[in-house]
DNA sequence: CATCTGACCTAGT
DNA sequence: AACTAGGCCAGAT
């Protein structure tokens, strides 16, 4: 069966956010972008809403907004709270928004050097 | 079946 | 520099 472009976008989305080392958040601007989507964050999100149960697990709390406010922080689970992760993996959140966010930051392209 | 919202961002004025 | 409008795709009402 044609691998569906849906597929294929989710595919680049979680692959993407699985090389976004701990303790460093990137956005979804970024990683539209950085799979071709530009201006399509939003099918990032939606991508990201299905990544519960995805295996290899996709670490989507380290996807937040570009100002860094834990937007989809109420779509996680109750069982693994996004801020919740996120502080354990040493960044800091205070009201659902990422303390040094400039400095936590990770950009896709830095990162395996494109 | 039509309309709007939604884990948002970029571009134009 | 700030604000407005448009774009993107799918799901829900």
């Amino acid at each position: 069966m044609a691998t569906l472009p849906q597929d294929e976008f989710k595919r680049a989305v979680y692959d993407l956010t699985r090389l976004i080392p701990a303790g460093r958040v990137s956005t979804y601007g970024a990683i539209a972008r950085c799979i071709g989507a530009s201006g399509a964050s939003r099918r990032v999100g939606w991508a990201l809403n299905q990544c519960f149960g995805e295996m290899p697990p996709v670490p989507a709390h380290r996807v937040v907004n570009r100002l860094g406010l834990l937007t989809g922080a109420v779509h996680f689970p109750v069982d693994a709270p996004m801020v919740d992760q996120l502080r354990a993996e040493g960044v800091e959140v205070f009201d659902n928004q990422v303390m040094g966010f400039d400095g936590v930051f990770w950009d896709p392209w830095k990162a395996g050097e494109w």
